[in-house]
DNA sequence: CGAACACAGTTTACAACTAAACTAATCACT
DNA sequence: AGTGATTAGTTTAGTTGTAAACTGTGTTCG
């Protein structure tokens, strides 16, 4: 048996697993779409986390900023920081109750809110549309079903 | 015509579109199985940066500088900063060859990764675990799809 | 040749984010 | 009511990333 067909074992890694290539893919289209929400967004002269600030508190008005830390997956040491500064520009104020913030957008934080979110969904409809109805269906539900899968980090 | 079925101009948003929900669901996804590796990566004394410099590095050695940001979909800058940092702690060093520097791992860079490798795709696998095997290959066969449609960035 | 261009890498200034410590308000419970 | 745990928000120090200007090397072509 001096030469075998495969060597699993070899310095060459095994061929990656299905997850660890899916995982590689999803980093990849995930990079993608950010830098041309990014390059999108500034052209606006607005930066990603405010215009997903600006969205997720205007899609509902008076969230909590806890709320909108776990929207939007960042901390909320973060979310502070970047309302500090859109209520610095006056797109939002915040409005205490007991111990939390409920943020509400100002008449200008609305008004831009109203004009960025179809170009956003436009370019995002756009950067999808390489895929079909029923494969945007398919991806969507297989996306669901893993994210429901990654519990919330327990912190 | 008093009442409309649906009213498609209310404030209330359109329904958004499967490209968004995906993009949304894509974005949470990414976000947890980032955080769960850079956790992981932090008990072994690592960034995730690193990590991923260490593993491609590695995987074929040689490669040059662009080379590397461009697989890793970072700044040809960031690159040689985290290359400053691995190169001071002996993980790697640098050959230069006219104006290209080529990467090569440390004989301690090369141990390093024979380490993590396979606890970062165990780790991998468990993440996608909720998902049946024919269903990870029709997510990766989506985002490859999805992917190549999306031109790299003309910079 | 040599001027103009292209390109790899470096540097700098700054933006975005985190972890962790801190402040302050509320709750649970005897 | 009082004390201890919880929770929302803030602050701070440090990490990771970017864009853009800069350096130095190679390439093209009149």
């Amino acid at each position: 048996m001096a030469e075998t067909i495969a060597t699993p074992t070899d310095e060459a890694a095994n061929a990656p697993s299905s997850a660890v290539l899916a995982w590689l893919r999803l980093m990849r289209v995930y990079h993608k779409i950010d830098k041309r929400s990014a390059d999108l967004m500034r052209e606006h002269k607005l930066s990603v986390s405010r215009f997903d600030v600006l969205n997720h508190a205007g899609y509902r008005e008076g969230r909590t900023q806890q709320e909108l830390a776990d929207a939007l997956m960042v901390t909320k040491g973060n979310i502070c920081q970047v309302l500090d500064g859109m209520e610095a520009d006056k797109l939002l104020y915040r409005r205490r109750s007991g111990r939390t913030n409920h943020i509400y957008l100002t008449d200008e934080g609305r008004e831009l809110r109203a004009q960025l979110v179809p170009i956003q969904e436009e370019a995002i409809d756009q950067a999808f549309s390489a895929l079909t109805g029923d494969e945007q269906e398919t991806l969507l539900g297989l996306l669901r079903k893993l994210d429901r899968s990654l519990l919330t980090s327990t912190k």
